[in-house]
DNA sequence: GATGAATGAGATTTCATTCAT
DNA sequence: CATGAATGAAATCTCATTCAT
């Protein structure tokens, strides 16, 4: 019995899995508004109503997918530090990053445009968001300090904001010159 | 007559210029699929139908708002030169670029919600913004040239992309530290 | 004057007439729901609100052009007659039938589609061609009964549907034979 | 399982017709135009968004209409012939036609306020009923033939021109004595 | 009389969501 | 759990009609 629960319950998370993963795609790929409950199902090959037995509606369903995908990716930057990051261990994070969003295009497209979404109830994902990035930028911020820069948070937030940038450019621009630009980055950040 | 159908002309590209900046605010607002025709008619204070007598459809609407925004705030900035631009002149330029921002946010907003929404027919609207565009970026591409940096356009991408990520992060983000970060770029940067 | 009163009243007689064919021409050729004001306002070179000064309504336009156009065609039919009417009369009746058909090919369309369109307050309409068509019907009548049939009033009733068939199928298939058909009505009918 | 997806399917024919047979009964009421699908919901007992299930648009909705309707009462009338026909078969053949006319008074006004529609696409639907009315066509002109009429093309097509006629008044007018006109007909024409 | 901008009721269509099977 | 037919609110867009000029 015990282990039909189990089953059931990867069953079901396996699922769940499915629809936002399928949704996560169309929504990349339509736009949140214009993507139907039925793009997403029949991308995903199930019955339309099936989404509504693991999210409570196609809001609650994009939200999950920005915030689990945010605690996913962004989840296990901080990784290793024994107290002090070297210049080495911060390029690596910043490689890391970029791999990160180099294979998950579809989401970061989603990210972005839920967040220049005005409308849209961000607070709940904003603060899983916000739980989950506020370590790394301390991270970024103490690697500042440990070189001595004279306003660090300032420079963690336009390293960011570049960041932001370079990223958002890469997403919708097919041409975007992403190794160049990072070759940059490195040699003039770094 | 000739007179009476001059100030006709007139009024109607009033007209036309008042549902323009509605529809801007409640755009940027609510953002393009949510905010309704009833919405920006309500906010103009006119009737629901008249949008329909100066545009084709909201979609067309919108993409002269952005087309037509970007031509007045981006149109008149490669002004100036003799040729060579200096430092000073250079400052003067991002100063200005900056203030555009700021003084323009429903637009800057309505203009970066619209390049990330993957619906919506872009094509005619990026042949507008890319005539508008390409001289200011020649202008400084030549700067950076005449400063014999050694691969100008990669860092005039570059520097795009971190103003783009300033000003989204500006625009969606209340608490930017704007001013702070605007120092901080006049000093590493310039 | 007077003189310029007459002036004026013809003008404005024109112009109805003008509004009335260009209405006509549309109504034909869109159908009278999907052809609208603005439609026959643009094919009369005129200003939208004009038709109002003229008709109370896109109906009432319609209708006088119905019940104004039959007058015109089938009002004159009843002439010659000194009470006995010939094989040679009636043959000619028929035959200026068909040629007032033949040339208004517009108004018969119109005056078809609106008799067989459910909507449409037909009332009035109605009396007007009913008092115009009872004279006719009845000369025919009598022809048939100098031709000493059994039961004229079904023969007529009969041959009017008969003209109704021809008519319409003329009106609305490019290829109908009329000619042909004419031929071999007169051969067999009269 | 398949009998499940039996049932279904079943059961959505059923509406389908449910949809259809609602909607011909408020085309044929109010006009195509003027009937809303509001109307037809209504009068079917069901929600508006539903008729969207089961037709591309209302046009679609109403040439369906059409086109299934005349398969329907004019698909089996070439059905007997061993290939020569009788007086006695040609009688039944115009009977089975009246009747069917007669039970079915508002598919045929629909049908023929339709073909007289100018607006509306009317190319596919008449492919349809093309297809479906080429045999009983030539049906008639065999007969015609076996009759040694001269020109037994355009008899037949006096005779279809004839049937129309009677139909459409009998169609729009109330009073329209059909007994006495058929009588008529039979004993002239057959 | 003539104009055409403005109105707003109303039509078609879409789609998130529910729920009986 | 899964299905997909059904719902109905709401959005875009049209157009007859009015009225200030």
């Amino acid at each position: 019995m015990r282990q039909n629960k189990k089953v059931g319950e990867d069953a079901k998370a396996q699922k769940r899995k499915q629809i936002m993963i399928a949704a996560m795609e169309m929504f990349a790929q339509k736009g949140y508004h214009t993507c139907t409950i039925s793009d997403i199902t029949k991308h995903a090959g199930i019955a339309k109503g099936l989404v509504y037995n693991y999210f409570d509606s196609k809001e609650d369903l994009m939200l999950k997918i920005v915030a689990e995908g945010f605690t996913l990716l962004i989840g296990g930057l901080d990784a290793n530090s024994d107290g002090i990051i070297t210049k080495e261990e911060f390029k690596n994070f910043v490689d890391l990053l970029f791999k990160k969003v180099e294979s998950n295009k579809y989401y970061w497209r989603l990210y972005y445009s839920i967040l220049l979404q005005p409308d849209i109830d961000k607070e709940k994902v904003f603060k899983t968001i916000e739980e989950i990035y506020q370590p790394v930028f301390q991270m970024v911020v103490d690697y500042y300090q440990s070189q001595n820069k004279e306003n660090p948070v300032a420079e963690v937030v336009l390293w960011q904001s570049l960041l932001d940038g370079i990223v958002l450019n890469y997403l919708y621009n097919e041409n975007y010159p992403l190794d160049e630009i990072k070759q940059v980055v490195y040699q003039k950040f770094i």
